[in-house]
DNA sequence: CTGCCTGCAAACTCTTTGCACGAAT
DNA sequence: ATTCGTGCAAAGAGTTTGCAGGCAG
């Protein structure tokens, strides 16, 4: 899917749900579509003020719910405190886990089909019906391993 | 595991990192030990000051990790913004993964032996090595889908 | 024009920390 | 007698929210 065609999928998205299109929406979800690596809340805002200067932190908070709903974005939360974010661009909704090196915090995604079955199966013996479900794998690169140092990080 | 050989595997884990036994720390641990479910930092400060009323929030939050540590706790994070702890009865470090009901935040420890197989293959294709993973399945009970409430739920 | 959106700053939640006192070894 | 552990209260991080003014529809 192109970029001009996710821009309107998300003007779309607003109209439907009877939502303004503001010069600061436009920003942020502009600015979530150009980062390459996943990002956090105060990550978008930097890159928002780029765009439009008058975007504030509230807005930015306020509106990455509004494009997580509208599967946009993908919500990540591997218990750092902050949750990160990045662009689903296959626009799907498919089961992703997640590894992510301990050492610098990257975050990588993995398919994992698997998962819903695994969801279901286990839910239903207990009376519930599952929502949706989280595999993360929290990792050292072997370079830390090796040298105690991570190449990403600091 | 009777409960005092468990106090006693404590007091051991306590001298051995010459840390001192306390008051505080035997009251926290029969709290934490007399709970039935998973419990909060919070919860486990009302129920360790009912045993010693001098026990105060800091300490509980000194003295978790401390226990976590020593594997006599379990923590679990499940993404509402506070922790979950439950005591490990079973002494070892079993590989389990969690189902909560949305509703009512109710966690079930659910055994997943294959978890660990999972995140050494897929660490080992980023060249990474795994350190520990987590699976989680958000659900709702099937009486909040036939009459909208949760039997466990205010 | 109407009422949703916005920026600002204060509030909030959970957890951590600096300090001086008190207790375990 | 040391030194670690403690309670208290303040600080911290990330996120949310009340309010008065601003802009989209």
């Amino acid at each position: 899917m192109s970029l001009t065609a996710i821009r309107e999928k998300f003007r779309k998205f607003l109209a439907q749900k009877s939502l303004r299109v503001t010069n600061q929406r436009l920003a942020i979800f502009d600015a979530a579509f150009a980062q390459k690596e996943h990002f956090t809340a105060e990550e978008l805002l930097d890159s928002a003020r780029a765009i439009d200067d008058s975007v504030s932190r509230a807005t930015v908070y306020r509106t990455l719910p509004i494009m997580t709903e509208s599967a946009l974005l993908r919500e990540v939360d591997i218990g750092t405190g902050e949750k990160y974010y990045y662009p689903n661009q296959s626009g799907g909704s498919t089961q992703v886990a997640q590894v992510v090196c301990v050492d610098c915090d990257k975050i990588f995604e993995i398919s994992a089909p698997f998962m819903e079955w695994y969801g279901s199966t286990v839910s239903s013996k207990l009376g519930l019906t599952p929502v949706s479900q989280r595999l993360q794998v929290s990792a050292h690169c072997d370079s830390w391993r090796l040298t105690g140092k991570c190449p990403r990080r600091s």
